[in-house]
DNA sequence: ACCTGAACACCGTTCAAGT
DNA sequence: ACCTGAACACCGTTCAAGT
């Protein structure tokens, strides 16, 4: 018989159960009934749950927005990493499957790549390339983690949420952790954007003194 | 009655169990049952299935071994940051425990104080300690994401695999992403510890750089 | 207060049979 | 090749009853 259905078309639908009905909401059965099919069908197209879940994070990633490049390097690559940040934050529902599956398909090559290209259009080698690549994947996606799940971080995926949740750890802080309940206060006026953006800058700011200690050696 | 057990003893005998069993070995029933009583028990001592998850977690973060304190503040913030890392990487099954919940107990206290108290002893003000400590924060639990479920991490927890990984990345991503490719190569001769260690000091360059750009100015 | 067996409403997956 | 119903071996949790 012929394939009544396609690899997209299953995790297109099961995005759209996470999305409606969280992460609890998710099962082979509920998709294959969304499907009008029994569970067992998926199981042609999909190696299992494990499988499935996998669907829906390609088609996060998959959804990621990459600006036009630019110049600049360092403008570029701030701009690309905002972007892979922001679609990896769209969708919270599926952040924790985000977080724990492997992102193996071509569909993580293309931020990736750019990301490259714009660090091997400054003055780092190749060793520095690496590492800065790592660092700030690390940073963009513990930015994410941070905001879901971090020591700051509310009960729901709002700046309003986390502002409460900081000012709920303040007063956990209390005098015991003098440094803490103090910067408690602090990050209840920021938000998960500005956030970002200065921590990054923080990483570039790393990443420019590298490249200006590396000028004249040529290794 | 009184009573029997302790969250204590409970979540020590569900971290055994996930070591022992992985995740998929760690349900109500079966931490139940290695304690000799029956599922229904536990829900006195947890608030179901995510409380036993926090306990696990709570377990981890309270083993995290702080060094000493140095008076350096640079290299103070260095060794709890490395400290924290090792922590969480400890245990590689509890790692999608760790990545998706919220760590507010007391435990995590310790070490962010630990963090935040260095960076005071810099000349970054109250806002840059903010995002510095984010930062940091977010590096290292985004690189204990990257080598467990990274772009270039392998199929298991073991530098090796990670480097057999990088190959399989690099074969993949052939002429059609080629800064992915060359870098695959150079991935491939380093380790998780070395790696980790390089990207944080690009953000402590940073932190550096803005410090001393912050120099005079007082606000 | 703390305990706990029985039962309910789910799971993912194996198996076997269908076309 | 692709489909799929029945069945199995699990889950987490509600309920009700015990001390």
């Amino acid at each position: 018989m012929r394939a009544r259905f396609s690899t997209d078309e299953i995790g297109r639908c099961a995005l759209e159960i996470v999305e409606r009905d969280g992460l609890s909401g998710l099962s082979m059965r509920s998709v294959a009934s969304r499907l009008g099919t029994g569970p067992m069908t998926l199981y042609n197209y999909v190696e299992g749950r494990e499988g499935l879940e996998e669907l829906v994070v390609e088609a996060i990633i998959a959804g990621v927005v990459l600006p036009a490049q630019v110049p600049d390097w360092c403008t570029d690559f701030t701009a690309v990493c905002t972007a892979l940040w922001e679609g990896l934050r769209a969708h919270p529902n599926v952040i924790p499957l985000i977080l724990t599956h492997r992102s193996v398909s071509a569909s993580s090559f293309a931020p990736a790549e750019r990301m490259i290209g714009a660090l091997s259009r400054s003055r780092l080698n190749q060793d520095q390339i690496l590492a800065a690549f790592r660092a700030a994947l690390a940073l963009v996606t513990g930015s994410v983690q941070a905001e879901f799940a971090g020591i700051f971080a509310g009960t729901a995926f709002h700046d309003e949420a986390n502002v409460r949740g900081a000012a709920r750890v303040g007063e956990m802080a209390g005098t015991a952790y003098p440094f803490i309940s103090a910067l408690a206060e602090v990050s209840q006026k920021s938000n998960a954007a500005d956030d970002f953006e200065r921590g990054l800058g923080m990483l570039l700011a790393g990443l420019v003194a590298t490249e200006s200690a590396q000028e004249g050696r040529n290794d």
